[in-house]
DNA sequence: ATGCCTCCCGTAGGGAGA
């Protein structure tokens, strides 16, 4: 089973390119994050033609997550336990939370198509916002990691932290005065590694390879971007992984996304091999 | 550098991205 995750930055600008590449590289799931609209006005016939069956969870014009699979998708969730509300220029415990998380079952694979907060400033309430939501977020991970280990589990998707140096090119971006590099960020991303996932990408692909360019100042061309787009998984998922890859040609050409495609393979469950399902004599 | 680029809503210009 072929995994991927991609901010989308706008499904409906984005549909074809999306499923030219799902068909291309013959993928079986992805966790999409920014789709930037609602269910009903999420591009399911392109998804439907190519074989494809898509979960969205969107409320407005920001944020916004989807599966789309080429297996039946069940038990989903539009947010994990606990997981933070935010509204600009309002404080305290109900504020209404945002279409950031959504939570499937797809080939006895739970999975999370997740949009960390992105925190905006150092200074912004929505730094606070990301910081609790991360938090919570280990909590959740923790429970079900330990909850019921023999299930593979997997948090996808733009989580807005560059947890290595090595993982942001870009001169602009310094540690002391932007996000996604501060070192409570990055403790909050080893946090949560540390209640039960871990990246099952970095070994299998060059460091220094990234997975988003700001449009601006031509970032893409001067190669000066971040890795941000992780696949976290427990240990019943990572045990399963066999190949990894980041998509960086997905940023290339015409209308592109700001951040290209994440993918792992999973071999198939044990006493489940697609292999041993085909006739063995003919 | 309140800049740059892109997408949203809505039809001008502001919010958001990172």
């Amino acid at each position: 089973m072929r995994i991927a995750t991609w901010n989308v930055n706008s499904i409906r600008t984005r549909h074809a390119r999306v499923v030219d590449w799902l068909v291309r590289e013959d993928v079986d799931v992805l966790a999409m994050q920014e789709i930037k609209c609602k269910p009903e006005q999420f591009p399911h016939e392109a998804f439907e033609a190519a074989g494809y069956e898509v979960v969205a969870h969107g409320l407005n014009q920001w944020n916004g997550v989807a599966i789309a699979a080429r297996h039946p998708i069940t038990e989903v969730e539009t947010h994990f336990p606990d997981q933070p509300g935010f509204l600009k220029g309002h404080e305290g415990p109900d504020l209404p939370i945002e279409a950031r998380a959504l939570g499937a079952t797809v080939g006895g694979v739970r999975l999370w198509s997740l949009y960390v907060p992105n925190g905006r400033t150092l200074a912004d309430p929505h730094y606070v916002y990301k910081l609790d939501w991360l938090a919570a977020l280990t909590e959740y991970t923790r429970a079900e990691t330990t909850g019921r280990p023999e299930v593979p589990f997997a948090l996808m998707g733009d989580f807005n932290i560059a947890p290595f140096d090595v993982d942001n090119g870009d001169p602009a971006v310094r540690v002391g005065v932007s996000t996604h590099v501060s070192p409570e960020e990055r403790e909050a991303f080893f946090t949560l590694e540390n209640a039960g996932v871990a990246d099952v990408v970095r070994a299998r692909v060059p460091e220094g390879l990234y997975t988003y360019w700001d449009y601006q100042q031509l970032k893409f061309p001067r190669n000066e971007g971040m890795r941000i787009d992780f696949i976290l998984g427990s240990a019943a998922f990572a045990e399963r992984v066999t190949d990894a890859s980041i998509h960086r040609n997905e940023r290339k050409g015409t209308a592109p996304s700001d951040h290209v495609p994440v993918l792992v393979d999973l071999a198939d469950a044990e006493g489940d091999d697609e292999d041993f399902d085909r006739p063995m004599f003919l």
